[in-house]
DNA sequence: AATTATTTTAAATAGTTGTTTAAATTATTT
DNA sequence: AAATAATTTAAACAACTATTTAAAATAATT
């Protein structure tokens, strides 16, 4: 027999992550979290025991997703155009399913750097993945520029992730609605596709 | 005669300036600044008449700095490679000096977008800088590539900014010292000229 | 059906929040 | 030097904060 009615620690873990990635922590209240919930403000510190742990354990998964699909994709077995390709594509579509999730990450880091932290064992798998091994093997045959993985990465991230950090600032300057905005990043994405792929393959 | 001892209203702006650059306007409470400015809590309302009405203020000289030299440097009678670089300097620069800058204004946009956008009159400027009629100039000629102005200035702005924005998470992933940091944030902003540039400038 | 464990509730806790008050101090003007 | 204005102060304000309590309601076990 299936559970039709969610559990309430559920409720209350989906309802606050919902409040902590529109407002952050320091702008969510407990009372808010129960109200998007809609259950007893007691039940937070019942299940949780307290708002920072339950912020901790949301952000945690948060980190997780932002980063999860990033060593798969530089494990494929396809060419580094194909993967940059992908990785953008990739987090096109994260930005698009969760807009705000990239601008929650940064600043609650960017406040408390040292308590968000938790777990840097999977980013050492980053330099032993395909995509480095493809790297140093095109930078020997000179097929692709002479650039470290710690610099492409970003490169990949940022043009694509900025857009939708700013987007409320990008909307505001150039005028454009909702629709306006996603051709625009669209468009966007394919600049920065070709862009990167330009500078990183050299042409013989 | 000059006074030497700072008027206490600009002791408080320039304390809950720093405040609010670290903490931002929730984290941010009325006694932090008080302490900060090394004053007593009730003459922030005294001068300002509210927290957040110290805060709209201050966020105003923020945007403005933030946007400052944008379409000074745009107007500026050199070349577009030039330009690019100069924009890519400024930016550099800026991201030195105020580190917090870019993520303070992000994340207070992203909270509440309708109430901070004040003036827009300054953004309207853009179109009709001497940047856009070189770039017209560019397309038209065939030595610069097809693409819209809102597309390159992001392309421009994000990949400095972005590892500003994200230096606790790129210092932590790669296991950076501040010096290394600084390093590979010069040799990153030497890779998005040169591809910048590259994509954007057609080999004849 | 009675007992036990789990969950939910309303109310209260002590501490913090932004803001105001009214008196004390300092500076300026007459 | 007296009167007036501007500034600074300590104390208080009500509203809000995260968290706890102890009783009530529900579910699970015997």
């Amino acid at each position: 027999m299936k559970c039709v009615t969610e559990k309430s620690e559920d409720k209350i873990k989906e309802a606050a992550r919902r409040v902590f990635l529109k407002k952050g922590f320091d702008g969510t209240t407990s009372r808010d979290i129960a109200r998007e919930a809609d259950m007893n403000i007691a039940l937070t510190n019942y299940y949780f025991r307290s708002k920072e742990k339950l912020f901790l354990e949301i952000f945690k998964d948060i980190l997780e997703l932002y980063f999860k699909n990033m060593v798969n994709i530089l494990n494929k077995p396809v060419d580094i155009k194909t993967k940059i390709s992908d990785m953008i594509e990739n987090d096109f579509k994260m930005m698009n399913e969760e807009p705000d999730l990239v601008i929650f990450i940064m600043n609650e880091i960017h406040k408390e750097p040292e308590r968000l932290f938790p777990d840097l064992s999977f980013f050492k798998q980053i330099r032993s993945t395909l995509f480095c091994k493809q790297l140093d093997e095109g930078i020997a045959n000179g097929t692709l520029r002479q650039i470290h993985i710690e610099n492409i990465i970003p490169l990949i991230k940022s043009c694509v992730e900025f857009i939708f950090l700013g987007k409320h600032i990008h909307k505001k300057i150039y005028g454009m609605s909702e629709e306006e905005f996603n051709r625009y990043a669209q468009e966007q994405k394919e600049h920065v596709k070709a862009m990167i792929c330009n500078y990183l393959i050299l042409e013989s």
